[in-house]
DNA sequence: TTGTATGCGTTATCAG
DNA sequence: CTGATAACGCATACAA
């Protein structure tokens, strides 16, 4: 029992002289007499009445709360999406319920039937477990993830960010490039970049290589590649694209203890948009997921009224932000 | 209506041939003969039975979910915070309720009305809202913010730590030392840190000043004083203690925009203990907040059985952690 | 159009 | 200790 007994319904029905089912339409806004409307109005705002969500959701098997499964929240590109997420969903007054898995697919799979437990109503993932056991009869969208037709997915335009990459870099100067990413060899949605870069690179036919190591490789490998590649190779390699920010920051690290200088010698390029502090300069130069609109596109999309005829895959426009990893004129180290 | 009917209570109560309130009891651990239990538990199983919150939410008043207030989710200090209050909650079968508030006092006070309306079990509020209205009736804890003392308040030793890195600069062979700060003059719990190290430079005898700055100051008040106390004081400023690991990462900035080496000419060390990515590299020398304590804390706190009779006022330990902008020998960049 | 009655799935009371 | 029964607050057919 809370505070004060909490007033219900029937108060107000009783306030305001009419039944309890008009002042259930009232409140779900269907059609009413102008008259009552007024007085149930009137009513609600005198007791200060607040709908109790468990009745409603009991009622009508409808929650109120949408599922939103991520990594974890303290990666930077998590922690904006999370909150731009939040954000859609309260827009609309709907509740997000977070999950992050920590990468483990049984806690992953166990959220989901919690989430089933507590009729949720939509899912949105971002997840990398390659078999998760999709839920039916519960609207469900992956972010950067394909699973199927039939699984809605929105994803930044990876494969034009990475072409993107290439043609900047080329625009810079640079005479040979490199692809640097660690990652499942798995075909999905990140994995793009990759592609668009080298699409990139062959229209401009530039000269680059490709280092695409699996999931755990430790960082030297990436030091191998580069020893190699700037200083065996001809022209030496002078522009690198990494799969995200994290990979860029720490291949910036390796050049600068290499006694490269960076942007100077090589050029760097990430992928996400990661800034200092979260709001603060950006980490390297980089491609910009366009978070506030995946999280809105992913929230409208789940919430949908038609979730069946939804486009399998749509992906939004991403944007080269200058980050002091490369040679831009307003950036210039 | 969900894909499949939902099992309930009384299809267990069947299965098992007892009656529906055993049922309830078993799911409850309340005392019921073995035999029953045992019924009721392979029926459970059989029928892959899940309670519904709603109906358990809406009869017993109890939703289940605590909400948690904090001003984003992207500063990295509250991002770790919010993925460790709910990992937390989590553990004690508790869901959170994110609300982040965007600084906005009016946003803050709508939550509460809205974790209010939703029965939630208790809140954690990080706030910096000065006369932010406490539900009364409600379990309220706050995080590093003391409102009174029947509001529990769950903090880091701020004062400890702003000695604790006075000490820490006298150490590494500083001769002059500074506080530098932006935040609000009033006293609330950060700003001990500011107290704890005048206390810790007093103590050690060695000079000091400190430059508190209102909030919103402009990054070039810093400047100002940085230039006068580095070229104009005897000796020269040579250790700098700042409010937070955003403002130390500022005055890095601004140091060696200035032509000071750090740490060779100027030491510095923040406040929080943030990572490059969540995870990686700590971006200044610091004195690291104990995260996972504090959400555990805050946690335990608020869904204590006596609410009442709980210390005003619980400072966990921090520590000291090297990061580059002090010379300590194992990281003499 | 408005009002009434029933039941959602659970917990709690109370009589066996 | 067990089992029947009555709410909890709301939505929704259905009757007026």
């Amino acid at each position: 029992m809370r505070s004060k007994q909490a007033t219900t319904m029937s108060d107000v029905a009783r306030e305001a002289g009419v039944a309890l089912g008009t002042v259930s339409k009232v409140l779900n806004g269907r059609p009413v007499g102008e008259e009552y409307r007024l007085k149930v109005e009137a009513a609600v705002k005198k007791l200060d009445y607040q709908i109790n969500p468990s009745a409603k959701a009991l009622k009508s098997n409808r929650s109120g709360f949408i599922a939103f499964i991520v990594p974890d929240t303290t990666t930077p590109f998590f922690a904006l999406l999370t909150q731009y997420v939040n954000l859609s969903l309260e827009k609309r007054g709907y509740k997000m319920m977070l999950c992050f898995t920590g990468r483990d697919s049984v806690r992953e799979q166990e959220f989901i039937r919690m989430v089933h437990r507590h009729q949720a109503d939509g899912i949105i993932a971002l997840t990398y477990t390659p078999d998760l056991q999709i839920p039916a009869g519960i609207p469900f969208v992956t972010i950067d993830r394909f699973f199927s037709v039939d699984v809605p997915c929105i994803a930044s335009d990876n494969f034009g960010g990475g072409r993107l990459a290439a043609q900047k870099l080329a625009e810079l100067g640079c005479k040979r490039l490199a692809c640097l990413r660690i990652g499942s060899a798995l075909v999905n949605e990140p994995s793009k970049r990759k592609d668009g870069f080298v699409s990139g690179c062959m229209e401009l036919g530039i000269p680059f290589e490709v280092c695409n190591l699996p999931d755990g490789s430790p960082l030297s490998a990436f030091e191998v590649f580069l020893k190699k590649s700037i200083l065996h190779a001809d022209p030496p390699l002078d522009g690198v694209f990494c799969g995200n920010d994290l990979q860029a920051w720490q291949v910036v690290n390796i050049l600068r203890r290499m006694g490269c200088r960076v942007p100077e010698d090589v050029q760097v390029i990430g992928f996400d948009g990661t800034r200092m502090f979260g709001n603060q300069d950006y980490i390297c130069s980089t491609i910009v997921q366009p978070v506030p609109d995946l999280a809105e596109t992913a929230v409208s999309m789940v919430l949908s009224n038609d979730f069946k005829g939804l486009p399998p895959l749509i992906c939004l426009p991403v944007r080269y932000q200058p980050g002091g990893t490369t040679r831009d004129s307003k950036t210039e180290a």
